[in-house]
DNA sequence: CTGGACTCTCCCCTTCGGGGAGGGTCCAGA
DNA sequence: TCTGGACCCTCCCCGAAGGGGAGAGTCCAG
């Protein structure tokens, strides 16, 4: 019996289907012992069979079939530890981002508290230190912490001293398309220059704004307030929406205190609003 | 603005991308207030928002399109949070097997116990209670549940105590394809007929067998021990693969001390044992 | 030698969008 | 009134991890 098992013999040893088998062969993840040259019949062996049972348990973790083949690749055992370990943070970041939704779910589903205050202000330029980039809008959380986190070492090496509150301009377009520029500032009287901080001034603009309290699981619902406002008011927007971190993670770890300021830079049309359509202007 | 909002516009609004709104009107999760008949153009009104937010809060926890497009249709909210509670234990159960993974993964990556006990004997053809069914493989543990149920519930009815622990006979096509029979037992004296309870004998066997300790998780890896084996001792493996339940979820709530016989009915080849090579066949 | 079981490759399908091409539409400013 | 840029349309392809199935070749025991 050196010809070894069929792929039917290995399957059935290790409840991977044939389908999967072949699949994971073409990925080069588990290559055949023995591949006829003229019939193209693939032939495992025993020893095989450990790596298969290994393979099979990854995936039960939803590990990508390229990060399992990097895994065994990898004899070292630590810079394998090391790889599972990341995996298995995913999985946990992945749980949180679940647990969240549920909770914003429940919220959402029940009553509303509404009891949305949106004021329109004019601010003025501000010089902050900054870090800019164009993002994936999958990527956005990930970016903002390694931004945060260097303006933050920058500005400690620095010796300059936050002067308000932290915040963030975003492109519309991180939202309608999949890609945009995010800047994620801390205001400074004097903004450093250092890797990817560099000194920037927050334009001067007319603010319609509101402020979304607690974690950021539900803030599209307060964007969606505040964009029916904004839409009710016949204002048009004009550029990145803005947002500052009135108390944030850095303030205090009870989310259910943040407060978030959203703003969106907006202008009269000509248009008479909505709600209030007497007051048409003149 | 009675024109309403243009899909740009909605998609800045509700944080939801423009390709995914319009795969959301193409599902009928989202239909847009109006299309323009000539243009094609999609415009949305601002009572659009709530539902957009919720829609994307399911998609968040992984509900598939069509089930969001179920819960939306449905205004009952008995109804509707009974289609939630299901999707929530859905997640749960995912959760759990994850979990289960982890667990396994650990036990596969440390050092081998191994200690396998493989015995060969002939069993005697059995009579019992069965459910059979034709069963996709990724629904056998539901349908193993539900089976054991309702022989449970069908032997109660027809007060016949079982006479030797439960059991299960499975295609190996369950695990080589995608779909195989199975049957599950209880053996009694006096087999009903009730429902998919019907009698069944279990046919003679030469089986070769061994034990597996513990949940079920990683049962493939004792499966794989017991068919690498099996395939040493150059058998031919014939029928379905036989469990035995010998301590199970029925006896002891604590998965540790779960006992699994595991027989693969096979019989002897003419070929030599890999392991024996000296025994040949006279 | 033959029939049935087994295996091969190849192609299409699934979900939920993202990327991009090619072309039409809207609207504000000139 | 025209025009340019922003916006929107449809259509097609792609990815991940296989499943379904067709059509054809292979293996092996009787």
């Amino acid at each position: 019996m050196d010809t070894g098992l069929t792929i039917g013999e290995f399957s059935r040893i290790t409840h991977l289907s044939i389908k999967t088998l072949r699949r994971y062969h073409e990925a080069g993840l588990l290559q055949p012992a023995r591949v006829d040259r003229q019939t193209g019949y693939r032939y495992y062996i025993l020893d095989q069979v450990p790596t298969a049972q290994v393979i099979h348990r990854f995936r039960e973790l939803d590990m990508p079939l390229r990060e399992v083949g990097e895994l065994l690749a990898v004899t070292d055992p630590d810079a394998r530890a090391a790889v599972i370990a990341q995996h298995l943070q995913r999985l946990e970041n992945q749980l949180d981002q679940t647990k969240a939704a549920v909770v914003a779910l429940r919220r959402l589903l029940d009553p509303q508290p509404a009891a949305l205050r949106v004021q329109r202000w004019r601010t003025e330029a501000t010089t902050v230190a900054a870090v800019r980039g164009v993002v994936d809008r999958t990527h956005i959380l990930r970016w903002y912490a390694e931004a945060m986190q260097e303006l933050d070492s920058v500005l400690a090496v620095a010796g300059e001293a936050p002067t308000g509150p932290p915040g963030g301009l975003y492109d519309n377009e991180l939202f309608s398309d999949e890609r945009g520029t995010m800047v994620v500032y801390i205001p400074v009287a004097r903004p450093p220059r250092s890797g990817e901080v560099e000194p920037f001034v927050i334009p001067a603009a007319e603010l319609t704004t509101t402020t979304h309290a607690g974690p950021h699981d539900d803030i599209d619902v307060t964007y969606g307030a505040l964009g029916t406002y904004v839409k009710q008011q016949a204002l048009e927007v004009a550029g990145p929406v803005r947002e500052i971190y009135r108390l944030g993670p850095r303030d205090t770890t009870d989310s259910s205190r943040w407060r978030t300021e959203i703003g969106w830079p907006t202008f009269q049309t000509v248009a008479d609003p909505v709600v209030n359509a007497g007051q048409a202007p003149s």
